[in-house]
RNA sequence: GCCAACAUAGCUCAGCUGGUAGAGCAGGCGUUUCGUAAACGUCAGGUCAGGAGUUCGAAUCUCCUUGUUGGCUCCA
């Protein structure tokens, strides 16, 4: 992801504060490991890290102890005084910390500043002091180690991260801290932390019987229970409608295919070390599918096109399967084998504006329908690992840019964060814990129709290479489930939850009118289950609470007599009696509204 | 993959410095038939992730493997 550079934040006092505490951590670590040498220390969204070689590894107890230095340091209100000085007299004072030195040697030829990027200015090589701390450091800071409130401060874990974040470089230790301005606002940091918790999909998986992964089947390897396949099911059945409407064609395709059509599509080449070894089959090597579109051109190769007939849009849940190392795995977020929810648009190239423009709606319009209001767009350029030729990667990336400007969206700009075979744009939506995740993609692609030889028949008889267009829009049914999932907190709205209404008898003379009422339901294509347990109704209510279904009916001598029902709702609503056909009507008002 | 921590019943967790497992919930059975978030009783459940070692003796100590968690790197 591109560097986010937040100015504001940047030039807060909280941003200072957090920079600040860095530093003081920073001294309160070398004050209990003198030989330890310090790496960097940015503030960074809620908080600070510093990175350290330190002779042993970092106990729970030992971070408790570095936060006792650490008040201690800013109950000695020392002041934090900036120096500029030349590269020579910074290596002096640097001398024994050798990552220092290799910053101060990339500022010095000015061809990397302090984050390791590379830069055209030479910057001016200062340090700030405080106590008896020194750090190469461009500020800025706080006056004085007492505008650090002691009581705001907490360091929340360690854990190892790579030197200049390179897996070939010496692995660090980086501690986490958070900082705020009052004691107030850590307090209410810490709690928002653990209300995110309590939303993981992780969790709420398995509280909710939803998935799970089981060691022997494999890492990364979904298993979908009957309530989450449920929920997959609603989402595909509308996502089959609305592409319907929108003019796609569904088609499915093998989850193998040769050597042969990865070496023609590039994907050897350029995505091998995303793909599992090849399967030998009488001799001919096979590969699993980590991507669809192969399969998608051949369809499209297989008859004469005519520009009549385009854009023809070409739809699939298609299950691919790609190696992830095994630290990256997370719950359904990031898993080893998925279902994309992914097309292939050919078009004309005189119509590829139009058909970006196109693809952008729908796609905001899918994600919306699933109450995502709040997604950045990225727009990702050429890597360094590419195919095609410059000039057209740059055509494409403004085109793909102008269709963001048409839309009035923001984006940032991911450098190098490209396909191989094109840019793209992508939407992110943040998950419970604020983790951003990538789910549309939405990729320009003018290498599979050159590799392929695809062609179409334009109106002067000239056969011309047709534009292709990859995109999914909930990105992997998988991911798209567990960011669903901690989005409602497990809360599923009316037309996502997998039973709709739990139908709760009273005493067992009432479970024959239950059964009654909730076929005719069914009928009426809710999903409803009748609780029909020899346990007081107070504990059915809570069990059905706990489950987070939508609408709980009370059936007691009452709605018996009257046929009606007594509807509670999940938030504790408590709205009476009624008649069944009205309960019906009300629920599936909100299911056709979606909320 | 790398750094670190963790792995005890279906779930959540106890089990101190080694003396061969325990609770609550869930489940089975029985009693109870109840008006908006937990009725009562009873029974059953574990090669303490797997393997090897140290020891008279290992859930507990050591090593390896597998998996999980937090990060790094990488990504839908």
């Amino acid at each position: 992801m591109a560097a986010k550079h937040n100015s504001e934040y940047e030039s807060s006092e909280l941003y200072r504060i957090r920079h600040s505490a860095a530093h003081v951590m920073a001294e309160a670590v070398l004050e209990k490991f003198p030989e330890g040498k310090v790496a960097i220390g940015p503030a960074i969204a809620d908080g600070f890290y510093y990175d350290f070689d330190l002779p042993r590894a970092l106990t729970p107890e030992d971070l408790s102890e570095i936060e006792d230095r650490m008040k201690k340091i800013i109950k000695g209100k020392h002041p934090f005084t900036k120096e500029v000085l030349s590269a020579d007299e910074a290596k002096k004072i640097f001398a024994d910390q050798p990552f220092k030195i290799e910053l101060i040697e990339g500022l010095e030829s000015g061809s990397l500043d302090e984050d390791g990027n590379p830069t055209d200015e030479k910057p001016e090589i200062s340090i700030y002091r405080q106590d008896k701390f020194v750090d190469l450091c461009r500020g800025p800071h706080v006056e004085n180690t007492s505008k650090i409130n002691p009581n705001a401060i907490k360091l929340l874990n360690v854990s190892g991260a790579y030197w200049r974040g390179d897996e070939k470089r010496p692995m660090l230790q980086r501690i986490y801290g958070t900082a705020w301005e009052k004691p107030q606002d850590l307090k209410d940091y810490l709690w928002k932390l653990e209300e995110a918790r309590k939303r993981d999909h992780r969790k709420l998986g398995k509280e909710l019987d939803l998935y799970s992964i089981n060691e022997e089947v494999g890492q990364g390897l979904i298993l979908w229970h009957p309530k989450g396949a449920k929920v997959r099911k609603l989402i595909e059945n509308f996502w089959s409608d609305e592409h319907e409407q929108a003019g796609y064609d569904f088609v499915y395709t093998p989850h193998i295919g040769k050597a042969q059509l990865w070496e023609t599509s590039g994907h050897l080449g350029f995505y091998n070390e995303n793909m599992y070894a090849p399967i030998d089959i009488e001799g001919i090597k096979y590969y699993i599918k980590p991507m669809n579109c192969p399969f998608h051109v051949y369809i499209y190769k297989n008859s004469l096109r005519s520009y009549r007939e385009l854009p023809i849009r070409l739809a699939e849940m298609g299950t691919v399967y790609r190696f992830e190392r095994s630290g990256v795995l997370h719950g359904l977020t990031r898993v080893r084998g998925f279902t994309q929810d992914d097309a292939h648009h050919f078009c004309h190239p005189k119509h590829m504006p139009a058909e970006i423009d196109f693809v952008v709606e729908f796609s905001l319009k899918m994600l919306r329908a699933f109450g995502f209001d709040n997604f950045q767009a990225y727009l990702s350029t050429k890597p360094e690992k590419s195919v095609g030729d410059p000039e057209r990667w740059k055509a494409a990336e403004e085109a793909l840019e102008a269709s963001l400007q048409r839309h009035n969206l923001p984006y940032e700009i991911d450098k190098g964060g490209g396909a191989f075979y094109g840019p793209k744009i992508d939407f992110k939506v943040n998950d419970a814990i604020g983790k951003d995740w990538q789910l549309s993609t939405i990729q320009f692609d003018f290498n599979l129709p050159e590799r392929f030889d695809i062609n179409f028949i334009d109106e002067n008889g000239q056969e011309t290479r047709p534009y292709m267009i990859h995109r999914a829009l909930l990105g992997s049914l998988e991911r798209f489930f567990g960011v669903l999932i901690e989005h409602y907190g497990g809360a599923f709205p009316a037309w996502l939850a997998p039973v709709q209404a739990e139908i709760i008898p009273i005493a067992d003379r009432h479970i024959d009118y239950a059964n009654e009422i909730a076929s005719a339901m069914r009928k009426d294509k809710l999903r409803v289950h009748v609780d029909a347990r020899s346990d007081r109704m107070n504990s059915k209510i809570r069990d059905a609470q706990r489950e987070k279904i939508p609408y709980m009916l009370i059936i007691g001598d009452k709605e018996m007599e009257s046929g009606q029902v007594s509807l509670r709702k999940r938030n504790g609503e408590d709205l009476g009696s009624m008649p069944v056909a009205e309960f019906v009507s009300l629920a599936k008002d909100e299911v056709d509204k979606k909320i």
